[in-house]
DNA sequence: TTGTAAGCGTTATCAA
DNA sequence: TTGATAACGCTTACAA
């Protein structure tokens, strides 16, 4: 019932090939031949099936966007940069969350991805997910977001140094009983996490400071799991005089464990967060912002640039700057 | 290179129409034959070519999603309640927003929709937005979220009750002097806008309260929006002691003006909003919450059931209940 | 520069 | 219950 490309054909008195050809801007077509057709196409309002295009060229003009949530806001975030790029080039965006709202699992992505998409996004996988491994050897073009793996492209920011920097900042107020709020417990298999963790690390050494194991404690990433490590951290002997969490949300869930128990953030203890999380202005939160559109946008230009040149030499990993918000939540330690 | 149906079919003795039956689950296939077709492409590790299969059928297997905005959270919520059940249903999802991360309008959504998909899924467009109509004009299977649309199923929240309801809360609490922050100036072209003014209004008039114009202002439904709003109403020569304020993020916006003003919410001047986002509670915020991620689904829900069996009635509007979450940002006036 | 025609890998109709 | 086969609508050598 629609029209089709020999209607078109037809219509411009030229064959199938010749209109496939002047409407996809192929050269060697000719000027007057490719603007009548062009126009005779628009006359019949003709849109191209992409079903038949994609069986007939075996690109599907699609890319994949894998990731773990969809509703948090630095994937939330990600993903609008990516969409972005994505529908500026024309190319259709399949969104594939690893997990359900409620945060469980289900369908393994990779399965569903072949045949159907010319590439994929990955976007913070943990690099021991064996559904980042699966999607890998799909052999498909792909690039990563907030995470890295050798051999594939990615998109981050420098994880150590936000971690360093965020800690630098609060030994740079004066104080010494620093505590940590990680993701995982112990061993966590998330880059960013550990980089986080090293830059800490490398911070505390560096200032001949002791990092106390009992002043570190986890949060998964979220606000609840924030308040709950700030409520370990703070039942401790001898608490922290200044937090250092590795997410702007699990800094908000410290910053209300705080006022739960009547202390001020910033004044009575100092927390710093990384992100730059839309609500850190608004909750007065000092932060390691990072550029989480950008993430995405790049990452989606890098796959892109593979997918029309796959002999083009492109980097590795970009590795994007972040920067340091200080606001209300850190203060000078004072005795 | 990749095994297709007719490999199948030699392998296991059949035509590829009985390997295509058999695999579809489609009746009138020998359990037997069936079984052993499923083996053999299991060996094989045959994977249908959507293109392929998309062009034989005319069934394209995907459902749009078209929203104004990704990385806000009411939007992302959505998203995440329809992805699951699209994901579930074996449904690919087509993401494309009508905007760019910065807000800036893009190419219209419903050309890049012709041909390529069985339904779509439209969140909360103003009903007067052209590209709501091009959308529907597409004659497509569609279901709407957080708008209402003659003749469309649709999934939503009851407004004019949310309005009510946060409104009598305030009048509750002996507040007479109401304030309201609205999205746009004037006569917004929002359902969802109107009808909580509506029930704004409503809930006034039954107190016997007087609604004073001076005591509207608008927050574009941004945080910054919503701060600029209730500077302008503490700005008035009779500030209210109470606000409405049509969703969370605006009325985050106006705590924080609030306490730029040194004034205290709930203790000041109380304020309630509309939404339940993530970051209310935190924030101590009054808010009449609504089931966000459950319209995803249901509408997802909806539009499935509509592609099974297009015949099926289905009612037009799907109507969720909201709850009055009441916090610490709302508190009895006292003179 | 343009046309011919052989795929691309399914689905669906009609017979058997 | 199964098989043959004609679509489906495009792309792309290859020829002209």
């Amino acid at each position: 019932m629609p029209i089709t490309i020999k209607d078109v054909a037809e219509a411009a008195g030229v064959s199938t090939a010749t209109v496939s050809r002047a409407l996809r801007g192929l050269p060697n077509v000719d000027a007057g031949t490719r603007e009548r057709i062009q126009k005779v196409a628009d006359e019949l309002d003709y849109v191209i099936s992409p079903s038949a295009s994609r069986l007939a060229s075996g690109r599907t003009g699609s890319i994949a966007v894998v990731t773990p949530y969809i509703a948090r806001w630095y994937f939330s975030t990600v993903l609008s940069g990516v969409e972005s790029v994505l529908q500026g080039a024309g190319m259709d965006l399949l969104l594939m969350s690893t997990s359900t709202p409620e945060g469980h699992h289900r369908l393994p992505p990779a399965p569903r991805l072949r045949r159907r998409v010319d590439g994929v996004i990955v976007i913070a996988l943990s690099p021991e997910d064996p559904q980042l491994r699966d999607v890998l050897d799909l052999g498909l073009p792909t690039s990563l977001i907030g995470l890295t793996h050798e051999g594939v492209p990615s998109a981050t920011i420098n994880d150590v140094e936000a971690g360093q920097t965020a800690t630098q900042h609060l030994i740079n107020l004066g104080h010494e009983r620093i505590g940590v709020i990680t993701g995982a417990p112990v061993g966590s298999p998330f880059t960013a996490e550990n980089d986080r963790h090293k830059g800490f690390q490398a911070a505390m050494e560096h200032a001949g400071l002791e990092i106390d194991p009992m002043l570190e404690s986890y949060g998964y990433f979220t606000i609840p799991g924030g308040e709950q490590a700030m409520t370990a951290l703070l039942t401790q002997r001898k608490p922290p005089t200044a937090v250092f969490a590795m997410s702007d949300e699990m800094a908000f869930g410290a910053m209300r464990a705080l006022r739960s128990h009547h202390l001020v953030p910033g004044r009575d203890i100092s927390i710093v967060g990384v992100d730059g999380h839309d609500m850190s202005e608004l909750l007065d939160l000092t932060t390691v912002a990072q550029p989480v559109a950008d993430l995405g946008r790049i990452a989606a230009e890098a796959l892109l640039l593979e997918l029309r040149d796959p002999n083009a030499a492109r980097p590795e990993d970009v590795n994007l700057p972040t920067r340091l918000v200080v606001r209300g939540s850190t203060k000078p330690f004072s005795a």
